[in-house]
DNA sequence: GCCGTTTTCGGCCCGACTGTTTTCAGTCG
């Protein structure tokens, strides 16, 4: 099994922390981080650029020293270096940095004063009281290294984006409640779109700080106060998600929006044209010298760097930034564009509503047609229908289309694609539809090379159409398949497929770098809710956000289209 | 360790809060 790129990431990641601790250069350390964030969301696989002889260091923030780790990690499983520092200093000191309040310098502290190697052995020697006399330590710090220890037992986990949305929404109108308060946003992680939120960033701008800020951390839900400031204060809420609230003048919204919303990598590369250009950039404006000469928007930010507005979605430091000085940056698909779902569920299957009542809703959006696309038999658990079932139910949906107006029904299926790679109907059912979107429900564990084959054997039948949930990963409950999306992108292409976005909120299947990845080959996707009831329809802004963090325009996916064109479309695919 | 329409050497983003400090280091985002 070849290395992946995410055990490249790994690795650099661990040699970034061990040499924090060692006290090594800043700089260098920061050259591992940053290559692991560029290996991380990089829509290839390295081992095979390796294979092709491609020049690494030709990758932004790879130089020659790190294309050859690159390689020798990709060839060897291995890297020597960080087996060297092992021999320095335990590796297991990695794990003590992941409690809050304890970094490098602390922790660098523990093991040489105290030995300390494991959180078993912090924990026995905050216990018996031996860390409050270690210089930078005290009592306070001592009791705090104990409660991390405990929470860390508890095991920290990433919040679904539409989770976040449930607090951000609570917290809003708690917020704005106070009379003082002008506005109201949340910035970070949850602007940006990204599937999942380590913690919220609230901003806030209004005309005392201190209340604010008592209001804030006095919410029912909140668990514990981590710090309270006049600009800023840390509160911890029952669900353990982490919430940051951010206290701005009104003149300093645009700077401190642009600020937090981040990502990190992405600031880092804006200050860093401010630097260029003489200028400084702080939550608080832009400032040549003292002058502040911008802040009030996040246009005017992006504009003192000489560069167009970014959207939130697109600040990964992906190439947006190049993307931006030539005037190259896609124009986003918004929620407003979409005309229609390509994959929902009814009562014939695993669904709660029936076909008309999908139907109206759908029309309620202002959707001009809808696919109806229930399980077929090899999904027996939810309720998949034969070849007999499925001929009736397009029929049905044949009846509800002709006796509902303002809204067209595709007649559709969620086809399982069977190990062989063969589809779960018989052709003449499948030429009978409109669209046909296929997925893969069981044989996970097949190896990469047999799972990207099926998927493309799958891909050559003539009635294919979409593929479903293409890696079949579940957040946090499900690693997806082995597969080699590269090929199955590649494959899509030459054989005019689609890939569908599912906006299920623990599918978000594909994600955003592969959405990316498609784009680039010229394969358009299909934004499809999966929806199981009326009410989950409008999940249709997470696959959305989603497509717009892997830079789709409208016209990139299949939902911007009329019925009669995308008819037109799917009839030259199949 | 990377990078270069100011540089192949000398830079590399910035501020708030906490705790242990008597003016600041460490951590965090």
């Amino acid at each position: 099994m070849p290395v992946q790129n995410a055990e490249v990431a790994g690795i650099f990641e661990r040699v970034a922390d061990l040499l924090e601790i060692q006290g090594a250069n800043p700089f260098r350390v920061r050259a591992y981080r940053n290559a692991a964030q560029v290996v991380r969301s990089l829509p290839h696989a390295l081992h095979e650029l390796v294979e092709r002889e491609e020049d690494l260091s030709k990758l932004p923030g790879i130089g020659r020293d790190l294309a050859a780790k690159i390689e020798e990690i990709v060839r060897t499983g291995s890297l020597a270096l960080l087996e060297e520092i092992g021999r320095e200093i335990p590796l297991s000191l990695i794990e003590l940095l992941a409690l809050p309040g304890l970094g490098p310098k602390r922790v660098r502290a523990l093991h040489e004063e105290l030995g300390i190697r494991t959180i078993r052995d912090l924990e026995r020697a905050a216990r018996a009281g031996r860390l409050r006399d270690l210089p930078g330590f005290g009592e306070k710090t001592e009791r705090a290294v104990l409660a991390a220890i405990e929470k860390h037992a508890v095991g920290e986990r990433r919040t679904l984006w539409i989770e976040a949305e449930d607090v951000v929404r609570t917290l809003t109108s708690f917020l704005e409640a106070d009379p003082g308060v002008k506005r109201i946003t949340a910035a970070g992680s949850f602007r940006r779109k990204r599937e999942t939120v380590g913690d919220l960033d609230i901003l806030v701008t209004c005309r005392r700080g201190a209340k604010i800020a008592d209001r804030f951390v006095g919410h029912e839900d909140v668990a514990e106060v981590v710090s309270k400031g006049e600009t800023r204060s840390t509160v911890i809420l029952r669900s353990g998600l982490q919430v940051d609230l951010r206290v701005v003048p009104q003149v300093s919204y645009g700077a401190a929006l642009q600020y937090f919303t981040g990502s990190k990598a992405h600031n880092v590369a804006v200050r860093r044209l401010a630097v260029k250009k003489g200028l400084k950039i702080n939550e608080y404006g832009v400032f040549r010298g003292k002058q502040r000469v911008a802040g009030r928007t996040e246009q005017e930010v992006y504009a003192a760097v000489g560069l167009p507005f970014i959207e939130p979605e697109l600040r990964e430091d992906r190439g947006e930034i190049e993307a931006a000085r030539r005037n190259r940056l896609p124009h986003l698909i918004r929620v407003e564009d979409i005309r229609g779902d390509l994959h929902v569920h009814t009562k014939a299957s695993d669904g709660h509503a029936t076909i008309e009542e999908m139907a109206l809703a759908a029309r309620r959006l202002g959707y001009s047609w809808l696919a109806i696309s229930d399980h077929t038999r090899a999904t027996r658990v939810a309720g998949g229908m034969d070849a007999r079932a499925m001929r009736r139910h397009l029929r049905r949906i044949e009846e509800a289309d002709a006796r509902i107006k303002g809204i067209r029904l595709l007649k559709s299926a969620e086809v399982d694609i069977l190990e062989d790679g063969s589809l779960d109907l018989p052709d003449a059912v499948l030429e009978e539809m409109d669209i046909v979107v296929c997925a893969i429900h069981s044989g996970f564990r097949l190896s990469r090379e047999k799972q990207t084959e099926r998927i493309l054997r799958a891909m050559d039948h003539p009635c294919f159409h979409v593929l479903a949930h293409p890696t079949g990963r579940l957040i946090g409950r499900r690693e997806p398949y082995e597969i080699d999306l590269e090929r199955v992108i590649a494959a899509a292409a030459e054989r005019g497929c689609f890939l569908e976005v599912n906006a299920q909120p623990l599918r978000m299947d594909l994600t955003d770098i592969w959405c990316k990845a498609a784009r680039e080959a010229g394969v358009k996707l299909a934004l499809a809710t999966d929806a199981h009831d009326v009410a989950q329809l409008e999940l249709m802004r997470l696959a959305v956000g989603n497509a717009r963090r892997g830079w789709l325009e409208a016209g990139d996916v299949l939902n911007t289209l009329s019925w009669s064109k995308l008819k037109r479309v799917l009839s030259a695919s199949g």
